[in-house]
DNA sequence: GACTGGCACTCACCGTCGTTGAGTGCCAGC
DNA sequence: GCTGGCACTCAACGACGGTGAGTGCCAGTC
């Protein structure tokens, strides 16, 4: 029908038009800024419609229309195109990412664009170990019953534990016990995904000789429970100054839960768990199931297909800002970084 | 002189009750709430001579004082008792550390538990690398020019950094000059602080096998240029959501300078870099050098002493908060966490 | 000389009260 | 189904006066 179109239209103005004045916006507004080709009058009935289905709301009586979080969904989903970068955007990606050197730089980096080219708080997930392949354990005597393992994974993360380990009692004389380890632990784990390393455990410690038993049990217990658990993934953050950006106006209550979401890795985590390399993910206001963040949306997409037709994501990296927030242009940020980081990391 | 004396304690008072009030605080209530002896009129006599010498301030003309900058200073280094620890804040300080198991765990935890126990953003810097000595060195091969060194010290820090290398033309058939190397560059610097790592590279090189040298010459410079400068080192942060805690009463202006200044690591690792482990470092609004800090106050301290006397930490740790903060009450917990840490990182 | 009580004065804060204007809903007419 | 017109609502703003905490100053007392 030509007037639930013109209905849709009027929405999609009003978003455009709140998200970059932030005030509320009225029909008069809407006649003389958008051409809708109809006279404000219409508009009103319009968006008395719109505000009944519950897309729009009002501040008070005499005021101009908002977007709910419901009218910024609909126009995330059905309204919106994909507005593509700048080229000073996608100079500013290529300059930023180029002479990276190891892994802490490239999500550093990654994370300060982020938060350049959108003006949001970004964040980014370290590869996730499960779905990354060991490339080298090494492991160094911190003390007699006291091992440092360190592991190297392919996406160039490295990853240290300590790790308390029963005395070896029989051990022949002249032997490293350490380097034999090592060389064990090498042999069987090298070049297997970490999510596959639990299966090898077992293998393992029939195949080794009996004195090291005890070191390859508490070495491998270690590795499968703190590495292979998802949850225990770091994360970056960058930009919260950001938040303050708006002054009062972005987050009216106080910036507190925010950032106390923020510091609380594992929710963030979570929301990123969730994210598949191909499409951008929204999260909009009330629709995070975290109290700290129902006030913000969330933009976040993975990075680093695993599989090649990119099924799953090695992380996930996004933003966090106002529900009022510029979300064609955010969304395309956050892809495009992600497509950058992703080839930066196969390359390496 | 007697009045002299009083008129401190009227200073002392002020800071006192306007810290736990956060209103300025008029000559009357002063008269009310501590035993001064004297009348408010006499109150208000010291208080005029307080302002005139720049102790003490009026927002405006009819309200109460409020100290400045150079009245707190006055405070924390004359007026001031250190504040015993409670025995609540003791069991929570052991309880919160007790059962960290590496570095990352104990510096994670250390910053919460300071955050939580001044209610400020608290920081803590890893144990500086330069002071820090060799326990071992690591090195894997990624690609055919590329190694990555993992080293890791005795205060159970662990680096690691890409390298670019030269390759390796001459070797010997069979040798293998990464295996080579990595005994090479141990036997060297094992048990070596990092600062004088620097002076066994000229050494190294002339004892190198030849087909090694170019391998040793690119490993070396990156590790004393990245490794052994100062700045290079990191910092965590926590408990930023406390500064959202006062509302716009803590930080007038605006959140953002203070937050852009956290991200900016350097800032405040300048500032952790004075400190000694023996002294409590406190900087007050615009003493601070760095313009987004002059709204705050910043109290610090080194942590782990190298040298038994304690003349050089191996790390800084502190807290940020407004200058209207509890100075002795800051000053007691970060030198509790300060010592906890130390003991911490000295036994593993 | 130091302290005190008293007093006039200042001025932020707060609630009240019009005024203004953007915005709305509704209705009659095209 | 759209439009112009009209009456209505109400947040925002500025003016205004009362209130009270706080001050500075002064004359008087110990």
């Amino acid at each position: 029908m030509a007037h639930d179109e013109r209905r849709l239209q009027v929405l999609r103005a009003i978003v455009q038009d709140y998200v970059s004045t932030n005030d509320p916006v009225g029909s008069k507004a809407l006649a003389a800024r958008y051409d809708l080709g109809v006279s404000s009058a219409t508009i009103r009935n319009d968006m008395a419609v719109l505000e009944e289905e519950g897309y729009i709301t009002q501040p008070h009586t005499s005021a101009g229309r908002v977007p709910t979080d419901k009218g910024y969904r609909f126009f995330v989903d059905r309204l919106s195109a994909v507005k593509p970068l700048s080229a000073a955007e996608k100079r500013a990606i290529e300059r930023f990412l180029d002479g990276a050197l190891d892994l802490d730089d490239v999500l550093g980096r990654t994370v300060r664009l982020l938060a350049q080219l959108t003006r949001n708080v970004a964040v980014i997930q370290y590869p996730t170990l499960a779905r990354s392949a060991v490339r080298h354990l090494e492991v160094v005597q911190l003390a007699s019953t006291r091992l440092l393992v360190v592991l190297i994974t392919d996406t160039g993360r490295v990853e240290q534990r300590a790790i308390e380990v029963p005395p070896v009692l029989d051990a022949p004389t002249g032997s490293d016990p350490v380097a034999e380890l090592r060389t064990l632990l090498n042999g069987a784990f090298v070049g297997a995904k970490l999510a596959e390393a639990s299966l090898k455990v077992a293998d393992l410690l029939d195949t080794a000789p009996p004195h090291l038993r005890g070191l390859v049990a508490a070495v491998s217990a270690t590795l499968v429970e703190t590495l292979v658990e998802p949850g225990e993934d770091r994360l970056l953050v960058g930009g919260t100054a950001n938040l303050a950006r708006g002054g009062a106006l972005d987050f009216p209550g106080s910036l507190r839960p925010l950032l106390e979401a923020l510091e609380e890795q594992v929710v963030v985590l979570r929301l990123m768990g969730e994210v598949a390399p191909s499409t951008v993910l929204v999260s909009i206001g009330e629709e995070n199931e975290h109290e700290g963040l129902t006030g913000a949306s969330v933009v976040s997409v993975g990075y680093g297909s695993v599989g090649g037709t990119g099924d799953l994501a090695l992380g996930g990296l996004g933003i966090v800002g106002p529900t009022r927030m510029d979300y064609p242009g955010n969304m395309a940020a956050v892809r495009a970084v992600a497509r950058y980081v992703g080839q930066l990391l196969a390359e390496s």
